[in-house]
DNA sequence: CATGTCGTTGTAGCGTTCCTTCATGGACCT
DNA sequence: AGGTCCATGAAGGAACGCTACAACGACATG
């Protein structure tokens, strides 16, 4: 029983098909159904069955993928044993950020590893859809994440994947600076009814609590833009087109919007850093993540 | 980080050497050295040191070897996650006992365990000294050992072994049927001053015991014979030629021979099962381990 | 002090394993 | 029915690990 064929196994089932795993391993489609093959024969039991024209694991094959996660933390955890008695912490970390949240914590974080030394910190921003982050692990250490409040959390979270919260972030209202409702301290959902909205693409989080707002204000939202890039949604506010929800520290730099509490609604978001366990007993991976965790302390507490 | 390389430092640590772990792994002193070579290179920090014409693990080699149990560990309970999905537990189990305990289990084992159909049983019986007991379990799944009662325990016991307890079995003094003391119900030790002993190789449980019989009678044991076989034991103390310590269920058969109960010191010794923590994953050895239990429950409870 | 032995470590050669390339076949979409 | 996507099989090549052999240091013995 192979330890890349277990890590094979588990890369399927998180990317959901052989080709997709066979990429972020960096490896031919053909070389993950070989050992996936040679995985099944010691297994004895069957662990993948065709669907349609991809495959699904089986419950055997789920159950060996699991346990596939526990062997590498043994593993990882075997190297981190023996990092202790280096005197210093090395390595490379990669890192992957949505993008409002790498503009938030990216600088402040490359300046603390590059304090820390000896770890080179290699970071991307990546902007997917809410079922997507899970399978970044796959190619990045730290995966920084976001998701609506009081959503369902993430699939797997804590067996397969690590979860370390970072910071809750409020949804300000972003009204442009000659609004109406610009010099209030604070507003109501009631106050917002007959606006017009720029909203984000569904299945991102800001989407689920502008629904709350719009079900609070007891009238639907007129959505007049779908925007995705939160500087693109402070242009258009800032120009008149409508007001819209912002996370209170990664927008509002615009001089022509302003952001303001919205009272009554619950309204936030989370940040968390999702890896795979395996990843998250790597002692350079700890280090990035303690100076993570202290940098978006920052801006806020997780609860 | 190789799994071998790994299996192999564990190997080194166990026996004591790269020969003699070449021994267990059917491999030659040479890719035991080349595979640490390999180890060490991952690691980055030694992992052994030379010592004499041997070789030690540091202290990080002793780390990454515990956590190598751990990586065993996981990998069986994945092998065994996929086992449950068999209808039937398949496979071969080596079973090594000291020679009075195959005597007393293996009869009743080896009809367990082929009643259940399935499982390969392969005994032996191989009598070790005392530390030498661990070492076997790199060559044999479970090696049934004996140790005196109140002893230190196995080295590793808990993280490095799994210990089952299988039974504890009072010492009893075997006299001829023509002593004086063969009609007693029970003797003390001060009944014993003066006889001449029969006693076992150092090292060997009994031995520890015989000991403190001698210090609670109040003079030190004359020992005229050192005799490891018990049935020779037996001869000797029907023949007249001393008296001896032996186990209840195990000694006794001779017709020459009386066995008493022993007041006032508690002398016993415990028969226990050891495996690799790793081996006792596997699910065909948890099927052969509890019908040993259950064998070695009708001979006493272990405590 | 020389010699033999034991145990570990390096080197060359070979066999095995694993991956890539290419080709095949089934399933979904238009 | 044709095109596309995905998984799987067979053949070739590269990389890895093991064995055989030799060398070296350490201990024991004469």
């Amino acid at each position: 029983m192979d330890l890349k064929a277990l890590e094979t196994l588990r890369a399927v089932r998180t990317q959901g098909g052989v080709s997709a795993a066979a990429a972020v391993l960096h490896l031919t489609p053909s070389a993950v159904s070989q050992q996936l093959s040679g995985l099944t024969r010691d297994a004895g039991v069957p662990l993948t069955e065709r669907i349609g024209r991809g495959l699904r694991l089986t419950a055997a094959g789920e159950a060996l993928a699991d346990a596939a996660v526990d062997v590498a933390v043994a593993l990882e955890r075997a190297r981190a044993a023996c990092a202790v008695f280096l005197d210093r912490p090395e390595g490379t970390v990669t890192l992957s950020a949505f993008q409002s949240g790498a503009k938030l914590l990216l600088p402040g974080l490359i300046g603390r590893v590059r304090a820390l030394g000896g770890i080179d910190l290699e970071c991307s921003d990546e902007d997917v859809a809410q079922d997507e982050f899970p399978g970044l692990t796959d190619r990045v250490d730290v995966v920084v994440a976001h998701r609506p409040e009081g959503g369902a959390g993430w699939p797997g979270e804590g067996s397969r994947l690590t979860v370390v919260p970072l910071l809750r972030e409020p949804l300000d209202l972003a009204v442009a600076a000659d609004h109406p409702l610009a010099d209030r301290d604070a507003v109501r959902p009631a106050d917002l009814v007959g606006e017009e909205w720029i909203a984000v693409r569904q299945g991102f989080p800001v989407a689920a609590v502008l629904d709350a707002v719009a079900a609070a204000s007891g009238s639907p939202p007129r959505i007049t833009q779908r925007i995705n890039d939160f500087s693109v949604v402070e242009a258009l506010v800032a120009a008149g087109h409508g007001v819209s929800l912002l996370p209170r520290h990664t927008g509002g730099t615009h001089p022509g919007v302003r952001l303001l509490p919205v009272r009554g609604v619950r309204a936030g978001r989370r940040v968390e850093a999702l890896l795979r366990p395996d990843v998250a007993e790597r002692v350079v991976v700890r280090r990035v993540l303690d100076e993570l965790v202290a940098e978006a302390g920052r801006f806020g507490s997780p609860e």
